[in-house]
RNA sequence: GGGAGUUUAGCUCAGCUGGUUCAGAGCAUCUGCCCUACAAGCAGAGGGUCACUGGUUCGAAUCCAGUAACUCCCA
């Protein structure tokens, strides 16, 4: 046999990957078998593999695996997203390296360079997907910026905004003033500073009194439009109605109550600048305050900054402070630390800045939507994240689509003129130009005059539709396709994405199919280093999943993944967890080692093997039947774990040890076949989790044609439980009998007998014996009616067990060992009695209780009396 | 500031509608073993006031209230 003694997964796992593409098993069609499918979370176009998408693939994998060996039609669609502001950021920096600026660019010049690197880039991630075994139908690979894709994308903007859903809004963003561009949330890093806190005294119109208000940034004043104080403050109420002089532009504004203002903090009266804090605005939204921008897209003043047009915006803040003190509206001026935002990319400090963009009105179309996670429609896993996502829900925000970038999907909305909604929307620059003319009643309107919305939408605009748009349902919402795998069943995605993608997809489909996206959404956890820190690779915390494939082989990697990750529980990745797998897969491989070492011959089938192949049969059903139990939940850790447990623990070291032929000899047919059938199903079941392993070992077991992967997965039949427990018992004698052996040292290659004597009638169970003589290493096992004399004993319930072991046994240690054994049973018996003598608790509890609780008394007095009769005995 | 969640063995987690599946699993640890499938292994063992305090109950890891610590989301 040349089987290696170690298992080495890196050819198996090319071979099997290379052979199940070649055999388009991953491939499916619509037919008449139920089909099964899921729709990839699309990682980012450029991006390469990470623990995170390991796991969250893994799992898939499993699903889809599972799926397809219930014969299922199953259809997992892979695919990538374009991801606007990372890709972006990532051309942008190639080419500042080549000394080339974004703005010296025209837009399809930048693009035809984002498009270079998504073809240099794209699809890594999806090549290193495979490796790790991911059965998608790859031909069905899909990129959100793919012709048919972006249509349905454009399609869906313009009837959104036909349906009045789409409209433009001021909206703060975080303004780099140096790299002249917005940057999203996720790339501002806050920072402590250093600043002052500036307290500042305006007059009160047409009277000689002041209102005093604190401010970090007193330059904002040329923008001021308001002052607020908390209606609850006291202090304040004389004011009521008033108007305040701001100083230096001498314009006079009103003065508001707003219960955002704390009133112990400061002066406890605000100046509101809405167009330069967000807060701010947001107040100046309530009580609609004019915006007075004062800033150029350089942070310098623009002419609202009076005569500091031009200057700097820190370098007019000395310069005004200095005026303002010569005007005496300076009272005081105190040291103050904050958090200052700075951009990822320049450092320089952000500037929140008020600008246009895009809206979708999310209120109606987000309710049935709502409706549908609330009333399980659409399952979440695990539900406490209904909680978050009914929270989320209920309060939606409009979305903002627009993003200040090229790379994406141009919104396509024409401009006309200068005004906020001199546009027109059309999917094609004529088309705008005939509703153009239409809506201005100008024929002479030319292509020229239009000019098309620089902004692309926002990413998540385009995945949204991912279920229904790899399908092609928006453009062709009747198509085969899409009727047969829509909706699809489970989505595996992450729960940071819940309200930026999930929610959004569920809103999608109810409003362009009317119909749930996916029955079930499993929410994974985050893969974190063991400080519980988030793997990612500015941190350089996370390993190469590559690496460690190449290390633990890919099925090892899998293995260990999933044995810890319950869903929506953080992961705490340790290599050791891949280890663990990679070391499952050994075991099994060497019990393939075993397996195929046996010479067969015709002979009677030992009675150990005959009753042991019944027990694993009985074992294999039950472990079944509790892993689908663990399937339905999700509760994939559980599944695996049950498996692997059932492998290591049941058939290698129970089964195998007992079926195993003493060296030199052969093994009988009947034990082999039903080895082999054993074996067999074992690969089938582990399959989904470790594909490669398992279709190498299918293949090795026997000559055959047929693959595991579109093999039939085998259904739970029914078990005998009494029997399973009946092997428990035997058990527990064998591993006291072991245990007697580490004590006195005794080589497991020595033989020994075992008496038995039976104080319980109904335990005489003896089915076992045969598996108990093999694995306790015994050459006899006689039931006698008396104590064995000079024997060393031990008691299973209340039976006893003797091994002579031909030398004096030490009357004190086993003395000693008996009188604890009996304090602790009459301490337990004692417990046991109080709770029956109490007599609320025999009116109280159920009878099932009672009778349980009786019986253990029972139990426990037999044991006594048995205890001290062997002490008796000895003495 | 608003909301949600977590706390059980050294680590990661099970423990469903209170009661023999109630204190569990895997890993790690300790001890003894190279016994020809596997030292990436075999056999055995130890280890927890179920975060804390109070309450409900005949009975609480489990239900309720409060406290503490941690985590996440939104602002």
């Amino acid at each position: 046999m040349e089987i290696e003694a170690k298992y080495n997964p890196k050819s198996i796992e090319d071979k099997w990957f290379a052979h199940w593409m070649e055999k388009k098993y991953f491939h499916s069609q619509p037919d008449e078998r139920e089909p099964y499918t899921i729709v990839i979370p699309p990682p980012n176009v450029t991006g390469v593999l990470h623990m995170g998408h390991m796991l969250n693939n893994t799992i898939q994998d499993v699903l889809i695996r599972r799926a397809r060996m219930q014969g299922k039609n199953a259809c997992w669609v892979p695919g990538t997203d374009h991801a606007s502001i990372a890709t972006e950021a990532k051309v942008v920096a190639k080419l500042r390296a080549e000394g080339i600026n974004k703005t010296d660019l025209s837009r399809d010049e930048f693009l035809n360079h984002a498009w270079d690197w998504t073809h240099k880039h794209g699809g890594i991630i999806l090549e290193q997907l495979k490796k790790l075994g991911a059965s998608c139908d790859w031909d069905r690979t899909k990129f959100t910026m793919d012709d048919d894709m972006s249509e349905s994308v454009i399609q869906v903007f313009i009837d959104l905004y036909k349906k009045g859903k789409i409209y433009r809004g001021f909206r703060m963003v975080n303004w780099d003033p140096e790299a002249k561009t917005t940057v999203s949330d996720e790339e501002v890093i806050y920072k402590e500073k250093n600043g002052k806190l500036y307290f500042l005294r305006y007059q009160i119109e047409g009277e000689n009194e002041f209102v005093n208000i604190a401010t970090t940034r007193p330059e904002t004043i040329l923008g001021d439009t308001a002052i607020c104080y908390n209606p609850n403050d006291e202090r304040f109420k004389h004011l009521k109605g008033k108007r305040a002089i701001v100083p230096i532009a001498n314009r006079s504004i009103p003065i508001i109550e707003d219960e955002y203002v704390e009133m112990d903090f400061g002066t406890g009266c605000l100046k509101i600048t809405p167009a330069h804090d967000i807060n701010d605005k947001e107040i100046g939204e309530r009580h609609n305050l004019e915006v007075i921008d004062i800033f150029n897209d350089d942070a310098t003043l623009n002419e609202h900054g009076l005569q500091y047009q031009g200057l700097d915006r820190f370098k007019c803040r000395s310069v005004i402070v200095k005026d303002l003190e010569a005007l005496g509206s300076i009272i005081k001026i105190e040291d103050y630390q904050n958090k200052i935002g700075t951009s990822e990319r320049t450092g320089a400090i952000i500037e929140p800045k008020l600008s246009y963009q895009w809206f979708l009105s999310m209120k109606e179309l987000s309710e049935p939507a709502l409706k549908a996670v609330m009333d399980d429609t659409v399952k979440i896993i695990p539900a406490k994240f209904k909680n978050t996502y009914s929270h989320w829900m209920e309060n939606v925000r409009d979305w903002n689509i627009s993003r200040q970038l090229w790379w994406g999907h141009r919104i396509p909305a024409y401009f006309y003129g200068d005004g906020m909604n001199d546009f027109v929307v059309a999917k094609t620059q004529e088309g705008a130009l005939a509703l153009a003319k239409e809506k201005t009643s100008n024929a002479n309107l030319s292509c020229d005059d239009l000019r098309q919305e620089s902004d692309v939408l926002d990413t998540w605009f385009s995945s949204w539709l991912w279920p229904i748009s790899v399908f092609d349902g928006i453009r062709n919402p009747e198509n085969a396709e899409i009727k047969y795998y829509y909706p699809t069943n489970d989505l595996i995605t992450a729960p940071e994405i819940l309200f930026f993608w999930v929610a959004r997809m569920i809103i999608a489909g109810y409003e362009y199919m009317g119909e749930k996206p996916f029955s079930n959404v499993y929410l994974t956890g985050i893969v974190r280093d063991k400080q519980g820190r988030k793997m990612s690779k500015s941190l350089g915390n996370s390993p190469d999943p590559i690496d460690l494939m190449n290390e633990y082989g890919a099925d090892g990697v899998r293995m260990g993944m999933l044995l810890t990750s319950p869903a929506g529980n953080d992961l705490p990745f340790d290599v050791s967890i891949c280890e663990q797998g990679r070391n499952f897969s050994n075991k099994i491989w060497n019990a393939l080692r075993l397996v195929k070492g046996w010479e067969v011959e015709e002979k009677p089938q030992p009675q150990a093997s005959l009753v042991i192949i019944r027990w694993m049969e009985n074992k294999f059903n039950q472990t079944l039947k509790d892993i689908e139990h663990d399937f339905n939940q999700y509760r994939i850790s559980d599944a695996l774990m049950s498996i692997y447990k059932l492998i290591w623990n049941d058939f290698c070291s129970t089964y195998l040890e007992t079926v195993k032929p003493v060296f030199g000899e052969a093994i009988d047919s009947k034990t082999l076949t039903a080895t082999l059938n054993i074996f067999d199903n074992l690969m089938l079941i582990i399959h989904p989790f470790m594909p490669f392993i398992s279709e190498e070992i299918w293949h090795r077991l026997r000559q055959r044609d047929e693959d595991i992967i579109v093999s039939k997965l085998p259904e739970s039949m029914s078990f005998n439980a009494e029997m399973i427990k009946e092997f428990d018992y035997a058990f527990d004698v064998i591993t006291a009998v072991r245990n007697i052996r580490k004590q006195k040292n005794i080589p497991n290659k020595d033989v020994l007998e075992l008496f038995i004597k039976k104080n319980n009638l109904d335990l005489a169970l003896t089915t076992f014996d045969p598996v108990v003589e093999k694995l306790a290493n015994l050459n006899k096992i006689t039931y006698v009616t008396d104590e064995v004399a000079g024997a060393h004993s031990f008691i299973v319930n209340s039976t006893e067990f003797y091994i002579p072991l031909g030398e004096k046994i030490n009357v004190e240690d086993e003395l000693k060992k008996l009188e604890e054994e009996l304090t602790y049973t009459k301490g337990f018996m004692a417990a046991v009695n109080k709770k029956l003598s109490n007599e609320r608790f025999v009116n109280n509890a159920p009878e099932q209780v009672i009778t349980m609780e009786r019986k253990k008394f029972e139990d426990a007095e037999k044991k006594i009396e048995v205890i001290e009769k062997q002490i008796l005995a000895l003495k």
